[in-house]
Formats: structure tokens, sequence, C-alpha cells
DNA sequence: TTTTAGCACTCCTTTCATTCAAGTGCTAAA
DNA sequence: TTTAGCACTTGAATGAAAGGAGTGCTAAAA
């Protein structure tokens, strides 16, 4: 679909895309020749342009202005025309300074990331922190408060740990407590939870005689615990950048931004994606009206094969891609290396030595 | 201070405010007149308000717009003018409905309880969760997980507990784990962190022979835990309602706000307050330079003479006080009882029979 | 002494016409 | 195939004019 683009309209298009991104103005036939890069009039320019609006690549906001990329002109930018951007010296400074103090919780981690994502790039930032989907419970620990409380700890996988103060009307003791705890570890730990059927219940049940009733509720709390969803977790950083990019500022763009992150559920959906390096939603391509004229850059956070998070920046569809991927890139393996057991060292994805001036 | 106001002068700040409230436009002379409810010419209103001004309570766009309130002018309303707003049927169906799914966790319902107010008052909510400050922890207990890790499980007071997995380098087994975890119920829980002075520590060092060295890590996570702001979590709902009204739009008041909604620590401090009903901050009260021109209205809630958080909402100082007032401390009251342990029914704070219509 | 009618004045908002500049498409020539 | 030239479109900027809302002040009325 692309190869019927010839190169000199590719050069355009780029030339059109990188001027917009920049500065944010149409871009007009006679701009394109003043930058000296075409050896060509404003006429052929415009001719060329006025075919690449015919195949969908460029749009005018009306007769007298000049071109901007439609979404697809911005998506065949990203795909075959970007440039890698070179962070700078400085710019992997402060990267780097986040990752060093990673002395906390991933959480932790992840929720800086975003901060300092939207101080480098100047968009609005989303740091996603999930754990895998479908856990099971790999240990029961109960804790004795007191006769009629006590304290449910699920431990899932070796990285989480979830508790629940459960309320019972039967009396309890350590020693009951210490029973329905390996009953628990017995029937319940480790299982897969389609496993757990009524008769397989009622056979817990019959173990515990008086104390049956428990049961119940604590396998309520375990599917909670156990529920995907549960545990997905999202941080929104420099929301007021926004303000900073004329496109939202008219209409009710912004409007839609704003309500948008307030409905975290939708937002979710848009970092289901299978890929595993950087993805770059542009515009409505995901199907999500609220998203027209804005982009989504993100990407995963694997540590050990598992998606432990993303990071990512939400901003107009003119957006720098090309530094918003190489920052997102090199903090989201920089996280995930921080983490990989034993690796103390970051090893950047990349070896940045001259700093692009952008 | 505010007894050099005749009752007349407060009648008129009274219509000003409430005018002004309702459609945001200033309120010149012309219109009380036409509200019949005074029975006074224009003249004798514009001198009566110019007055107002002198004195503070109201101020002029431009010399020929009409007056709209100070600062000063919303304090004096809030204090003594305002009447209270009896919530409609519709409303209090609203929020008991939210009231009434009590299953989860307090955080749960308070962060709902965001997500009502927001949608109930037409501002930007805000829930804060906060465990009370200065726990102690009253119990702990551990989990084995393999060779060199374990579940750190410490219980504050009945209704929280917070989890770490801790690394060791000594391999431990379920044995030394029971040891290790009465050491810590008898030398720890239940204690203020004050009294572990470092000669304590070493007696409790000496207990457990060659597992000392687990003992330092544990209270590096029990001083963690206990820590006032560590807990400290808030929610934020409704952002794109500051859209709705007009202050917002111009100048840089929503940069402002959206600024400040990324800060929380800066946020956290408009909710220390001492008093124990609904708190109201109008505009630079509290000397927060982006409060100019918005108002927060929050309330604690106190369940058992502890607070566990706050709801409020942020809006322009232009705010429908007395229905955002009746709302907060309905819900905040609310959610309080709804926590007390053994009251299953909510205690409404006010007997509304008859709403109003506005 | 208080209230009110009357009036000149201020200042914002809206409207309309005009001008200006940028950029285009098209045609014809190179 | 490229380019110069030109007529045309359109939004943005400017400024004058009109309109309206509200005020303060003065003097008369209650």
């Amino acid at each position: 679909m692309y190869n019927e683009l010839s190169p000199r309209k590719q050069a355009i298009l780029k030339a059109i895309v990188d001027a917009y991104i920049e500065n944010g103005d149409p871009v007009g036939s006679k701009a394109l020749t003043q930058s000296k890069q075409f050896v060509l009039s404003s006429a052929t320019i415009r001719n060329e342009m006025a075919e690449l609006e015919a195949l969908g690549y460029l749009e005018q906001p009306h007769t007298s202005a000049g071109r901007i990329p439609t979404e697809l002109g911005y998506r065949f930018y990203v795909d075959a025309l970007m440039q890698d951007y070179a962070l700078s010296q400085g710019e992997l400074a402060e990267l780097n300074s986040m990752l060093k103090a990673k002395s906390a919780e991933i959480d932790k981690l992840i929720h800086n990331a975003g901060k300092v994502m939207a101080n480098l790039t100047n968009y609005t930032a989303i740091a996603v922190k999930q754990s895998p989907g479908r856990n099971t419970v790999t240990r029961f620990s109960l804790t004795y408060i007191d006769e009629r409380n006590f304290l449910l700890v699920m431990v899932c996988g070796k990285r989480s740990a979830k508790t629940r103060f459960v309320h019972t009307d039967v009396p309890v003791n350590e020693e009951v407590l210490r029973m329905l705890e390996q009953v628990l570890n017995n029937f319940v730990a480790g299982k897969d939870l389609s496993t757990l059927t009524l008769p397989y219940l009622m056979q817990m049940e019959q173990c515990l005689g008086n104390y049956a009733g428990l049961i119940s509720p604590i396998i309520k709390f375990v599917y909670e615990a156990v529920d995907k969803d549960e545990e997905r977790d999202l941080h929104i950083d420099g929301v007021d950048k926004l303000l900073e990019y004329p496109e939202f500022m008219e209409s009710g763009k912004l409007k839609d931004m704003l309500g948008m992150f307030d409905r975290k559920d939708e937002l979710f959906e848009l970092f289901d994606e299978e890929g595993d390096d950087v993805t770059i939603c542009i515009g409505r391509e995901k199907g999500v009206e609220a998203m027209a004229g804005s982009s989504l850059v993100f990407k995963k956070i694997v540590v050990g094969g598992k998606t432990v998070g993303a990071v990512g920046v939400i901003g107009p569809c003119r957006m720098d891609y090309s530094k918003v991927v190489s920052a997102i890139r090199y903090l989201s393996d920089g996280i995930a290396s921080a983490f990989l057991p034993g690796s103390g060292q970051l090893t950047p994805p990349s070896a940045p030595d001259e700093p692009n001036k952008h």
C-alpha cells in the first residue's frame, strides 16, 4: 500500500510532518522551498502536495492554508519516515538518575517514571502498573486478631500479597485458624480457580466441621484477589501539559481528554496491545472517539517474561514522536532491567553518543 | 467585625452572592430591584452596594459592570448568610445507593464517594484516604515463601495491614520464622517506636542468635509502615467539570488547578484542618496562590474517633456552597456510620423532608 | 435624614467593513 | 516534467460605530 509513494513524495511528506510537528502551523509549498532541502519550485511541490492530499496523507484546514498531516499521514511517518532521536546527555542523565533510585518497589519506580516522562517530553504521561493477570494464590496465612476477626493474607506468586480482614460470626481462636490455614493451603493454594467446583468446596467444608461457614467468604476474597482487573493501577502525570498545545484549547478536545482520564477502564483498554516494542496509537485508530486529534505512545515493561506495567505519553497527534519513542523505550527497558534479578547495572537499549539538538 | 453590617446590607449581600452563584454574571442594582425581594429603588441599592464595596465585600470587574463578591464577601456569606440546602429525594437516593454498597473496604467506599460527589455537585471532587498517623504495629505475622524469602505482615490497629516481602541472606525455615515472629510480637508489637532504643534492639538480637541480622531490615519496614505520610492516598474525580465554569477557561487558572492536582503533597496540606465539621477554604485564604479564584469544601471522615479520610469538592469561588455543604456532610457522615462497627443502618445527619428546588 | 428620579459618563461587547497576507489551483510557456 | 505567473479564496487583524448595562452624582421628594 505504501509503495505507491515515490521517494520524492515521501521526502516531501516527511518534511511537512517534521515542520508541522515543530511549530504547529500548516505548512505551505513556499515554506518547503525556502527550507533549502528541495531544489524544486513551489509549484512543483504544490502539485505533489495536491497528490498527497488526494491519496489521503494530507489535508487542508481551509483553502488558503498550508497542509497538515492526516492520521494516515502520521501513520506513514512513524512507520517509515521518522528518524531515530538520540537522547541528549542531559536527558539521559535525567532518566538515569531516576532509574538509579531503584530502592523502592516497582510500583513506585513506575509511578516516578511517569513524572519524569512528563517533564522530559512535555506531554502528559501515563504510568500503568499491572500485576500479571490470572494469578493463583500460592499460599495462605491467617493471623488472629480477636475472637471475631482475623486477617487473611494471600500470597500470589512470589512477588505480591493481598490482605483482607475477615469478620466471623462464629468465634475463632488460634487453633481454629491454624486448621483453616492448613485446609486452605491444601485445597486451594496453587490451584486454578476453575478447579474449585462445588463438590470440591463441600469436601473442604467437611474437614472444618463447625467452621465450614468460614470457607465461602474466604473463597469470595480469593476470587476478588485473583480477579485480573483488581490489581491494575494507573497514574497520570503532567495533565497541565495539555494546555501547552493549542489543539486542546479549543472545542471540546480538552474535555474529552480529561473525561477519558477519569474513566480509567477506557484508558486501560488502550494499553491492551500485543506488540512488545513501542506502540503508537494515532487518533481514532483504536476506535476511541475521545482520542481524535491525540496520540498515545507507550511501551510495556516486561520483567522476566511478565508484563508488570507500561509507561507512555499522550498528547496531540502533532507530537514529537521520535523523541518520545526514544525516551519511552529507554525508560521502559531501564525499569525492566533494574528489576531483573541479579542485574544491578542498566543496559541501555541503544548506545547514544551524539545528542540531537532539537 | 461582621456586626458593622446592617441587616439590610446583609440582605443585599446575600442576594448578590446568591444571584452571582446562580448565573455567574456580575449583578447590578437593577437586577436586584427586579427580583422583587426589595422594595427599594435601584438608586438606594446602588448606594448600599457602593458601601459594601468600600467595606471590602464586593468588587467591580470594571466600571460599568455589576458587582461580584470578594473572598471576604463569600466568607461572610458562608459564615452568616447561607441557607441550608435540603437534598432532594433523587439526590438522597443517589447518595444512599452508594453508601449501601458498603461491601468493600473503606478505601473503595471513599474512592466511590468521590465519583458520586463529582456527579452530584458538578464540581471536581477529591477523596482523601489516610490511615491514622503514628500507628503502632499491633501484630506481626511471617509467612514462609522459600529459603531466602518470606512475607512480613504487619497489622496496624484492627483495621489495616501492610505487607512486605523480605529477602534474607541467611536461609530460613518455618521454625525460624515462628521464632522471629514471636520475638517481634513480644518486643515490638504494640510499642511506640520511640521505645525501640538501641539497647532494646540488641536485646532482641540476642534472642535470635544466628538470625539477629534479620531484625534491622524488618525494623526499617516497621518504620516505613508506621510513617505517617506513607499511607495517604488521594483520588480526584470529575476534573473535566472545571471546564464548565468560565472562570477556568481564561487566563492560567486551569493550568494552576491541573498543576496543583499533580502535586498531591500540596493538596494534602489543604486538608490539614482542625475542625470536625465541613471546612470551607475560599480562594487564597490558606495562603495557596494556586487557589486564587477557587474554593475547596471538605469534611473529614471520622470513624470511632479516628480520621480515616476526607471527601470534598473543589470549584470556582462562585460555588453553590449550600448544596455542596449538605452533600458533603451527608456523605462524610454516611461513610463514617457505615463503618462504625455494629451500626448497619445509616443515620442521616439531618432529616431532609422537603427538597429544595434549585 | 433617607429615598428616589434623572442624567451624564464609563467601559465592555458586538457588529461590520476593510485590509492584509498566505496559500492555492490552473494555465501556458520553458 | 517543471516552472512562472496570475486570479482566487479564505482566515486573521484592524478599527470605527453602535448598543447596552451599570455606575456615581445631584437635586428633589418623602
